[in-house]
DNA sequence: TTGCCTAACTAACGTTCGTTCGGTTAGCTT
DNA sequence: AAGCTAACCGAACGAACGTTAGTTAGGCAA
């Protein structure tokens, strides 16, 4: 083992509710190795051995190994989607409300979740438009969502920042890092560190009340 | 031309000064192949032929596929590092002063240097840790020299965070994303960019004047 | 002219890649 | 007992992989 990984968590977690069949078995271990090797490197061959299997099996669950991808990217970016969603909508009207819950559970999502987050984002380069189509419009809604809360925010006069869509790309670029570097033996809690960013997003818009 | 791209950026800028000699030709190539598909998804003889080259004779500038990605990084983190220390050397012992400094360099390079950036900080994981050592140590000092300012900021009672770490986390995450979306096309300028995020960490650490 | 050095070349090595095909199970339904 | 389905497997396909060995062409010093 280097000391050199990809990313710091090393269990395998993909959504709740989905490690039923025998594809699920192949999801798993092609998240784990996609998230630790990334997609080019990590072969047919090593996604099946490690969910016990022939690497002819995968081909009966999946039609190729792009769309083992592009269905881990999916489940990814809708996992996020939805958290962000409820979240935002079981918080009050105040712009600021809601940028709390946003964060907290964009946060949550990837210290929850760091394999399918670090995938989802950095190997979604490799999907063609086609199988990468479902994923973008997820992407692009988690995005216009908090967009829309900065910039009614701004509006009401609770934010002051200088551009809404810079905002909106700082307080996303530093939650997905989260991903990368957290795991359940960091010296700070999932929550702490939800907690944490949340207030950061908040001051970073100028809505610290 | 897929729609979905790793990096908006087109143009491939190594580091001034470096590309004299056929192995700048190489390395350079492998840059920008490097930064568009990943290391494992760029074969020898793509940048092979993207240098104007034929196969082996990559083979006569680098011991192996690796060594090319090695330097690649070191360049990186090099350039990186070198730029905020400079700047924060150049500025006052104010630590609000250092900080802006510091992300206004950071943010910077990666807007000059993205494909560097990106090939740095998202293929570094596949180093073996003695190939990847020089790196390591270039990205430890330039974690230190931010978390050092924001340490001395808290003392000093000008910056009001909870964890340091996770201020350092936050301020680097969402400037190390920059080089995947900023483009010289895009509506703000890259000092527009600089600066907002200069500002953005100022009240991260609610430090703002 | 001769000899050497550098930098590029051609050709191929053994391996691994994604994928396919034809066939074999095990368990359920009728 | 017969048939269906889902899951799996062994063996192999052609292509691409990183890398190596040996060769050739041009410039320079003797």
């Amino acid at each position: 083992m280097t000391i050199n990984r990809r990313l710091a968590a090393t269990t395998v977690r993909l959504l709740p509710g989905l490690k039923q069949s025998g594809s699920g078995r192949v999801l798993e271990a092609a998240l784990k190795l996609f998230a630790e090797r990334g997609y080019a490197g990590a072969s047919v061959r090593d996604v099946a051995a490690a969910a016990g299997v022939k690497p002819a099996t995968i081909y009966a669950h999946f039609p190729s190994k792009e769309h083992i991808l592009a269905e881990l990217c999916r489940i990814g970016h809708e996992g996020q989607y939805r958290g962000v969603r409820s979240a935002v909508l079981g918080s009050g009207g105040d712009p600021r409300d809601q940028i709390v819950a946003y964060v907290r559970a964009h946060v949550g999502f990837h210290t929850s979740y760091p394999m399918l987050a670090v995938v989802a984002n950095s190997e979604l380069h490799v999907l063609s438009d086609e199988l990468g189509a479902a994923t973008f419009v997820l992407r692009r809604e988690s995005e216009d969502l908090l967009q829309e809360i900065v910039k009614r925010g701004m509006r009401s006069g609770v934010f002051k920042v200088k551009s809404a869509w810079l905002a909106v790309a700082a307080i996303g670029g530093m939650g997905l890092r989260v991903a990368y570097w957290f795991a359940p033996t960091y010296e700070l809690s999932a929550e702490q560190v939800a907690a944490g960013y949340a207030e950061f997003a908040l001051r970073l818009l100028g809505g610290e009340r």
